[in-house]
This record gives structure tokens, sequence and C-alpha cells, in this order.
DNA sequence: CGAGGGAACATACCCTCGGTACGTACTTCG
DNA sequence: CGAAGTACGTACCGAGGGTATGTTCCCTCG
């Protein structure tokens, strides 16, 4: 009996000292996670290969698909990991204010601080929509970060006043207005300063749409 | 002579009669170039496979891969393809009119219009950042519709007066802003009121920035 | 306590698809 | 009319996503 299997065994047995089982028992999938962020977050989602991904969790293949699926739905978990972290900070710094405007400046600091973490910029903002389709994109992005600057958005119309029919339309220029600040600010040489000229100028739009006499009508402009 | 070659040559003749080459002589590229945008747009980068574009053109990969040195080239021709004529069309209309604000109420809806072309939306501004990576893309932009953007924000802010330092940050927001409307007035049931909002709230956050007492520190503000 | 059943992997293989090597027909030009 | 260049077509390769099939460990149940 010179039967492959016989011969496979002592080749696994070797194996088996460098390979991640035998340490982390069964924590694998968090390896398989952590690992397959940093991938996708460095060379996107059709840049990173599954091989790549198992051998820098010191796995194989059959583990991965073991536990997911497909790459896809690795991918969904590791980008719904991002974003549920990302909301859950956001959310604690804009609990801590009241006033509405406030809230407003302080998820937008924290909005922008966020983006500045290359995962959740990388992952979350530019992979995202193509990787999982702009509609699946969309349903996670309406839980999770554009959620929230929906809300912000709300009541800041509520606050003045006047119908909120537009509400819908503004939370998506102000969350795309966010997301394209995440790339200016990444791209800039000093991101510092970069940041806060984002800032700034939303802040004046902010201060600007607080002059208008009535946001219901915006036609009534010189 | 049995030679392959011999034999080859009968298939050769015998398909011919229904290739691309004897009707379009020469239009081969634009062939390749029109059906990639179609499947490119449909299908999105990833999703489109060499074949399909080949099928569809009537060619072979023989032909592409002689107008073509690569998959990314040739979505970067189409690329360019699709923003250059846009680029046209939104600065034909801009240069109708002489006053910046009314030239950015133009260019505003100019630009929203070309959005809503699916295949300009869907290679340009979704695929394009992801396949082509977003330093090309951003290249790519800024001498096109981010171009038109900046320059006509730069005219706004000059006719505020004050210096103009933030513009950069402006533009980026508000190149931002219309990206997402695009996307807002794609997924809408009703296109022509999704429009009509996304017009109705920009328009809003411009004339409050015409309210401004000064734009140059927007930190003055109560 | 031994059998067995399922979870957690590992291995080998298949198929699609981008890319390449090479061959062939048509044109042009000396 | 032959040689060279252009414009393709065909056959093949390798990478990579996905699958089918082991194999081992652990836990349960009689």
């Amino acid at each position: 009996m010179t039967s492959p299997a016989k011969v496979q065994k002592k080749v696994l047995r070797a194996a088996r000292s460098t390979t991640r089982r035998t340490g982390y028992s069964s924590s694998t999938k968090r390896a398989l996670l952590d690992n397959a962020t940093q991938l996708f977050a460095a060379h996107g989602y059709a840049g990173t290969s599954l091989d790549e991904v198992v051998a820098a969790a010191r796995v194989t293949k059959g583990a991965l698909y073991h536990h997911f699926p497909s790459k896809l739905a690795l991918f969904e978990s590791v980008f719904d990991r991002l974003q549920e972290k990302a909301t859950r900070e956001i959310e604690k710094r804009i609990d801590a204010a009241d006033d509405p405007w406030e809230r407003a400046q302080i998820g937008l600091e924290g909005f922008l601080e966020v983006c500045r973490e290359p995962q959740f910029r990388r992952i979350c903002l530019q992979e995202g929509p193509v990787a999982l389709g702009h509609e699946r994109w969309a349903v996670a992005e309406r839980a999770a970060s554009y959620g929230i600057v929906k809300r912000t958005v709300d009541a800041l119309l509520d606050d003045l006043g006047g119908a909120n029919e537009l509400s819908e339309a503004y939370a998506a220029i102000f969350f795309g207005a966010i997301r394209s600040s995440s790339e200016y600010v990444a791209d800039a040489d000093d991101a510092e300063q970069a940041s806060a000229e984002v800032l700034a100028s939303i802040s004046g739009i902010l201060a600007g749409m607080r002059l208008l006499p009535s946001l219901t009508d915006p036609h009534a402009e010189a």
C-alpha cells in the first residue's frame, strides 16, 4: 500500500508544527479577518489573492473556505467590521454634545478622523462600492456612516425650521463632501493642515446655511 | 503535407466571412472601444472579460492586443474618451454665461446631467478610481471634470473677495458633493425630482455662502 | 471506554481569464 | 516580384478563485 494517503500523513505531521492550528486553536477566523484587512487595505480587493491571505494567516484555502463561502464574503466581513467600529467611534463622540450644530461639528471632526485611517478609507469608502456593488454598499452605509450624517443633517434642518423635504439630498451631498474631503486630506502633503482646511470650509458652508432666511425656498436668492 | 497550417487555412477562410475585418476594414479599434464601453458600464471593470469584449466586437484577442497593450490600457482609453466628451459638453455650456454665479449654476446643472449618463457615472466616477488607482484617476480628473469645478469655485471665491487659500478644499468638497449627488439621483425612483432636489440643495448652500460676511475667516461664526 | 459523527482544517484539482508566442493574410514599396 | 510591415487569428501558459475529497481532532452517546 503505497497509497498517497500514507505518504501524506508524514508530510502533514511535519508541516503541522508550523501551522496556525496548534497555537491559536480556533481563532483562525480572526486571523484571517485581520490579515485580509491588512492586505485589502494595502492592495485593494482585486489586487489581493486568497493565497496571500491564507499565507499571511498561516492556514490554507481549506480553512478559509470553511469560514467564508467566497472571497467576496470575506471582504464583506472585513468591511462590516471596520464599518461597525467606525460607527461606534463617531456615535460615541457625538453623544457628548446636545446642541445640533455642535453635534454636527463634532461628528464632522470624528468622521474626518476616521477617514484618515487608511484601512477605513480604502476598504469602506474606495473599494467597497465597487467590490460589493453600489447597491449592497449603499445598504450597509445607510446603517452606518451615512446614517449618522443623515440624522445629523436632519437635526440641523429641524433646528432651522421649515420643511425638511430636502434632507435626503442634503445628507447625500454632505456625505459625498466628507468622502471627497478624506481623499483631499490623504493626498495632501501636510495632512494636519489639509484637515483644518476642510473643516474650515465645511464649517463655512454650515455657517452660511444658518444665515439663510428660508432654507425651504433656496430659489428666493437674488 | 498534413501540416496544421494547411488545415487552418481552410478554417480561416471559412471563418473570415463572419469576421469583423471584412466589413469595417480598419475601424476595429473603435468597435473595440465602443463595445468595451458598453460592457464596462454594464458589468464593471473586473466583471468584464476580454473574451466578452472581443466577441461583442467580432474580433479575437489578437486584434485587441494589437491595439491595446493590456486590459487596463483598454479601460484607460474608454475612460479618457468619456471624460473628454463630458468635459467638452460642460465647458460648452458654461461658456455661454459671464457672471461667475450663473456659470456655477449652469455648470452644476451640466455636470449633474452628464452624471446621469450611466456610462460616465459607472466608468469615470465609480470604477475609475479603483481600476486605474486613485493616483492615476486624480490626475485625469484634474484635467477634466474636477478641473472645471476648481475653476468655477475659484471664480466664486474671487467674486466674494478675500483670500482663496481654501479654494482647493472647497473644490474637493463640491466635486465630492456632485459625485455623491449623481448616485442619489441615479438611485431615486423619480430621477427628475431627485435632480431638482439636489440642485435646490446646492443652490441653497451657494446662496448661504454668498451671505457670509467673511469667507476668509469662517470661524467668526457664533 | 470505544464507536461514530461532525467540526476544522489540508490537499489536489478544475476552470476562467489575462497575457504571450507565434503564425498568417493583406498591403506597400523598392 | 520579393521583402518588410501591418493587422490581425490561434494555441498555449500561468495565476487565481472555487470545489471535491481526504484527514485529524474532539465530543457525545451507548
